[in-house]
DNA sequence: GCAGCTATATGTTTGTCGCATATAGACTGT
DNA sequence: ACAGTCTATATGCGACAAACATATAGCTGC
């Protein structure tokens, strides 16, 4: 019922940029703020480095892949009272991959930093 | 035959992110330094934004784009040597886009930053 | 018994991009 | 005359991340 209001500008181009889903699991497992899906989708959110509200399924998805290529391991936590939680752990693997984003998401920020002078540059000649 | 090596870890991290090509290619037409596919193609790489080497395909995918978008406007060259060129212009409303981007690239590049630091605090922890 | 919170999961679609390939004009050397 | 190379634009195919939608189920409080 067209209940979406329209998308501004800067938010059509914000969700053409990578969301980083995946280096803020695993920094966030990797810290032990968060073991589980749905802390995580929390945590990840008040992180601030995907920017807009991260999709579960998103979240459950990029768990999974990091456990079928070895960077996590999960266990079923069924003590708490509530749904069962399945609950992840990094393994070398997934410290080396938390590394590698960590590279290259510095070189990244560089670029992006050095882009936002000079562009700032060229647009505030009216 | 197999001639293609064995990606990286941090390669095939770095390629799950965006590759900002459009940003890139606004701002090479708002300065005038690159006009049509073929040029922006050399000034992408050179620029850095993009991290690694672009696909010209990709270039000329992102120039339509924004001509159907009514963000750039393109007329025919055929005046040099050589097969004839599609040059673009930047419209106001590609200026516009080219702004969204630098705004929406600087609050990212800052949530970056802070990632790293952060993510290296962890790391060094053996 | 139903609303609401916790918790995990999957189907479908969209968008960006990489790799491959096609086409063609112009110039250079043989 | 032709082959090769550089310039230049363009499309098909497929991979992959992510958005949106939806399904399921346990537990708590009323």
């Amino acid at each position: 019922m067209g209940r979406r209001r329209r998308a501004s500008l800067e938010e059509t181009v914000a969700a053409r940029l990578s969301r980083l889903i995946e280096p803020s699991v695993l920094y966030l497992l990797g810290t032990g703020v968060a073991a589980h899906g749905y802390d995580l989708l929390t945590e990840v959110n008040t992180m601030g480095l995907t920017d807009t509200q991260v999709d579960p399924g998103a979240i459950y998805r990029v768990l999974r892949q990091l456990e079928a290529e070895g960077a996590a391991v999960s266990t079923w936590d069924t003590s708490g009272g509530g749904p069962a939680r399945r609950n992840y752990e990094l393994t070398e693997l997934g410290r080396a991959r938390l590394a590698s984003w960590t590279n290259v998401i510095a070189r990244r920020a560089d670029a992006m930093q050095k882009f936002v002078e000079h562009a700032s540059e060229l647009l505030k000649e009216d």
